[in-house]
DNA sequence: GAGGTCACG
DNA sequence: GACGTACGTGACCTCT
């Protein structure tokens, strides 16, 4: 048996500097960048491994800097001075290392006022002097000085391990790189210097030279003295009037070799590792692969419905949400009448500081109105554990007129104690859609980061699978179905109607009950969907893709947008007399006045009345009158049907845009700011209200003269970038079809393509068809659906939908698949991941069930194209400040378009930086095979960039 | 609040 | 033979 002892030595800090740099930047469930800690814990991972092995480690020591100032600095002032702060995303990464360290039970050893390379050197030697080998774990040339080393009247032998090339550094390695033994390290790098660590060496030697005076010379000292006899010239110079640096230099690229020992050697000794801390904390940071690894038994990947084939005609359910884990934490229950109401700034400090060691902490904002951009501020909230939460009324009056101010924090000052914890890199702040926080607390300078968002968390889990209302993401509803709590409500403390008062007259103590309990049910919520989101595979949608999108979505409903509001004034001047006078003519050929707008009255009126045919009546017993109705009768000769088409479509325009645009202007911003919601749509997609700026129109001439009054500041103009074709792209990649795709590479006109296939000839016919049945492909095909678009028989309809079938055969395939996989799962996945829940797909009734699998079919195409355009969106701002184009704006997003404002100048640039962030935007994550085309147009207003 | 209609991708 | 007439949204209007 070997009974040598092996020494381990890991540059823990060196180590994560490199793991920053070289692994893409992972966050944990809690939103804390963890890229780094995740390179480290993998090659902690592989050490342990090496635990069992002849030659692996006896002892291991995790060594770390402690602080910036140590003894080099009273030899030198400006050593390490150029070194820049490390990046904003890596700081809270460093006190995640001790965790890590933790939780394999290894050691883990920094002292003040020393580097981690004297400790390592210390250590190296007085191991080495008890006949110990050493390894140190680490790639830093510094540390090449102790190779081979071995202390005096001591038999051990150092070498070191770069982990991430996997390569052992020896005695012949280091001659490699230096051109000297160990020994000689310290005198070449003496000469040479480092701007890294700004240690000087001698102005205008680099390493070819340095090695090549030191191996003539034999070391520094024997270089320095030869100096005066070397041919005359800039080096001999240098030599003789830098030799002081040289020295400086050389003492401080010495390693300190007599530190004390904070803790011995002997202490380092491995055992095996004990898998609950290590299990833990591989949890809480979401590295699934490793906890797999270790051999816990993974949480099932995602709650299927019991049993494989649910009984005929019966609604087969998924499991809801609630039951996929472990029962509720035992949480304190939420009491309402124990949050504090915060009235001093000692008070508020308190808080604050708990939040600081917490690092998470919940927030929301009490406001005066719903809008994020009018709103003013009226209180905060925050929670730091269960039922540790507090409410802090900022803006409060009195409650009637009679009543006094209540007392309150000013403001401004504390607006300022919360902003240094707001606006900290450690602490996660986060909100029941947190969207709105960060709009209201950056109109006051703070600029809230990092958030976690448990609305879109609880989309990223359960879209679609809430049996009620659409959204089914809202705090209350949350509330109730996973914590079992009834909120109380914004009408419970603010009334409702005209009663309704602002929050800013609600008494405190109401005021801090419904405050306070938000933030706690959001912390107590966070706590529960984090975990879920590792467990259900939901991390990858959430941190990738999702949550760094809150922030760019924000910054763009900030933004705005400048419409010219004279503009449309004079649209609406000249609808409204249009209107007018169609109503005349409109009542005249009806034979009497009557409420065109009334579906039910233009009904009566088409079909009793004027008793023309085709009339339908719906399951309310009504007749239908809708566009395509109006348009048999207008074919049929009924001019009164082409009149109300015409007055439906001003109506429709002067309502819905020219009026209301013009409302939605914001008077502080003189632009319109519209609200997106993360969570709006099933399959992934944003969606735009108050105004929706998502649904301007664009497709009839008059419709287009809207688009004409959003309009680029003076200097500016506006850019319209999209996605072409991208949801048939999509297809063409997700179905492997062919033909599709070698057309898209092509560059030709898809219709036409499809056209040529099917109809084996192109004209304007056949491509219109084409067009129609590419669409119909793309959003679940019946031959129903398809007859009454081509204006044919059912039969002729699925004679095509055959003849499509064949000739694009993977269609079919991916039709097949998709639904049954979301039969067995309930939900269908995109390319990237997220997940649409489908509780209605094995459904008894027809309709339904139909319903559900068309929607199934469509989801991941255009979810994976909701995901692409996210992804571009969150890469938009970075890219384009890289690119020295701090200037162009992101100002909205219509699902495969994106619209910026820049100055005239930046066009060119602007548009190359677009068009690869968008073209380049699955990818490295999905390499697509087809390429992604992106259209960009510029003009003074939106309508000219088309 | 529901239903009908229509603006967009 | 009935089912109901393509996927995803939001706003406005009328009527109950």
């Amino acid at each position: 048996m070997d009974s040598r002892n092996h020494l381990y030595l890991v540059d823990g800090s060196a180590y994560i500097f490199r793991a920053y740099h070289r692994l893409p930047p992972l966050t944990n469930p809690q939103g804390v960048p963890v890229g780094a800690v995740y390179g480290y814990t993998t090659m902690l991972w592989r050490l342990a491994e090496d635990l069992h092995k002849a030659d692996g480690p006896t002892h291991l020591a995790v060594i770390l800097d402690k602080s910036s100032i140590t003894f080099r600095n009273a030899l030198y002032d400006q050593y390490k001075a150029n070194r820049p702060p490390p990046p904003e995303d890596l700081k809270p990464q460093f006190p995640l290392i001790r965790d890590a360290t933790r939780a394999f039970s290894l050691a883990c050893i920094e002292e003040e006022g020393l580097e981690a390379d004297d400790l390592i050197a210390s250590y190296a030697r007085a191991a080495t002097a008890q006949g110990w080998d050493v390894t140190i774990v680490s790639s830093d040339k510094d540390l090449m000085q102790l190779v081979g080393q071995c202390a005096q009247g001591g038999t051990g032998c150092v070498d070191m391990l770069d982990t991430m090339k996997n390569q052992r550094i020896g005695i012949p390695e280091v001659v490699e790189k230096f051109g000297v033994p160990p020994e000689l390290v310290g005198d070449v790098l003496a000469l040479m210097g480092d701007a890294v660590d700004n240690v000087p060496g001698i102005r205008g030697i680099g390493p070819k030279t340095a090695t090549k005076l030191i191996v003539e010379h034999g070391g520094l000292e024997g270089a320095l003295a030869a100096a005066p006899t070397m041919k005359a010239g800039k080096l001999r110079d240098s030599l003789i009037e830098q030799a002081d640096m040289a020295r400086l230099s050389r003492q401080l690229v010495a390693l300190k070799e007599d530190c004390p020992l904070p803790v011995p050697l002997e202490d380092f000794s491995l055992g095996p590792i004990p898998p609950e801390p290590l299990a833990a904390f591989l949890s809480t940071h979401g590295f699934t692969s490793l906890l797999r690894k270790l051999g816990t038994p993974a949480p099932a990947a995602a709650a299927a419905p019991a049993g494989d084939s649910p009984a005929a005609g019966k609604a087969a359910t998924p499991a809801p949400a609630e039951s996929t884990r472990q029962p509720l934490p035992t949480w304190p229950a939420i009491d309402r009448d124990a949050y504090p109401c915060v009235q001093t700034l000692e008070a508020l400090q308190e808080w604050i500081d708990r939040a600081f060691a917490a690092r998470l902490v919940a927030i929301d904002t009490e406001t005066s109105a719903l809008d994020s951009m009018r709103a003013d501020l009226v209180g905060v909230s925050l929670a730091v554990g269960a039922g540790q939460a507090c409410y802090i009324p900022l803006g409060h009056r009195g409650t009637d007129m009679f009543s006094e101010v209540p007392r309150q924090i000013p403001r401004e000052a504390a607006l300022a104690a919360l902003k240094p914890l707001l606006e900290s890199a450690a602490v996660i702040k986060v909100g029941q859609n947190i969207k709105y926080d960060l709009t209201v607390l950056a109109r006051h300078g703070i600029a809230v980061a990092p958030i976690d968002d448990t609305m879109v968390m609880s989309f990223c889990l359960d879209a679609g699978r809430s049996e009620t209302g659409l959204a089914g993401h809202g705090m209350d509803e949350l509330a109730g179905r996973h914590l079992q709590h009834t909120t109380m409500l914004f009408k419970d403390v603010c009334g409702s109607g005209k009663k309704q008062i602002s929050f800013a007259e609600v008494p405190l103590p109401d005021a801090t009950r419904y405050a306070a309990e938000d933030a706690d049910v959001t912390w107590r919520l966070h706590q529960l969907f984090a975990p879920r989101l590792a467990d259900e595979g939901g991390t990858r949608i959430y941190q990738r893709v999702d949550r760094p999108l809150v922030p760019v979505v924000a910054q763009m409903e900030r933004h705005g947008i400048r419409v010219d509001r004279e503009q449309l004034a004079n649209l609406s001047t000249r609808f409204a007399a249009e209107i007018t006078r169609l109503e005349a003519v409109i009542h005249e050929k009806a034979g009497g006045p009557f409420t065109i707008g009334s579906p039910k009255q233009l009904g009566d009126v088409l079909f009793d009345k004027l008793g023309y045919k085709g009339g339908k009546k719906g399951k309310s017993g009504q007749y239908s009158t809708d566009q395509s109705v109006l348009e048999t009768l207008a074919g049929q000769g009924a001019e009164v049907a082409t009149l109300v088409l015409e007055w439906r479509q001003l109506s429709k325009l002067k309502s819905t845009y020219t009026d209301a645009l013009q409302a939605a202007i914001n008077p502080d911003t003189g632009r319109v700011h519209t609200s997106y919601s993360l969570v709006g749509a099933q399959t992934g997609r944003l969606s735009s209200n108050d105004p929706n700026l998502q649904n301007i129109p664009i497709r009839t001439e008059i419709g287009r003269e809207i688009r004409e009054a959003f309009v680029a500041e003076p200097g500016h103009v506006l850019l319209s970038a999209d996605y072409s074709q991208i949801e048939l792209r999509l297809a063409a990649h997700i179905a492997d079809v062919a033909p599709l795709r070698e057309a898209f590479e092509q560059g030709e006109d898809i219709h036409a393509r499809t056209a040529r296939e099917l109809f084996g000839e192109v004209n304007r016919d056949t491509r219109g068809r084409a067009k129609t049945i590419n669409f119909a492909i793309l959003y679940g095909i019946s031959r129903w659906g398809l007859a009454t678009r081509l204006g044919t028989t059912a039969d002729e309809a699925q004679a095509m939908i055959d003849r499509y079938f064949e000739r694009f055969p993977g269609i079919q395939r991916y039709i097949h698949e998709t639904l049954e996989s979301v039969r067995a799962n309930g939900f269908s996945e995109t390319l990237f991941g997220r997940k649409t829940w489908f509780p209605r797909i094995n459904s008894g009734t027809q309709a339904e069930r139909q319903g559900s699998e068309r929607a199934a079919i469509n989801a991941p195409i255009q979810g994976t194209s909701a995901d692409i355009i996210k992804r571009a969106m969150a890469r938009m701002l970075p890219a384009l400040a890289e690119a020295g184009l701090p200037r162009v704006k992101m100002l909205l997003q219509v699902h495969d378009e994106l619209v910026f404002e820049l100055p005239e100048e930046d066009v060119a640039a602007a548009s190359e930086v677009i068009r690869a962030v968008m073209a380049g935007a699955a990818a490295p994550s999905v390499q697509l095979t087809v390429p992604l085309g992106v259209e960009i147009g510029t003009g003074r207003s939106w309508g000219a960039a088309h």
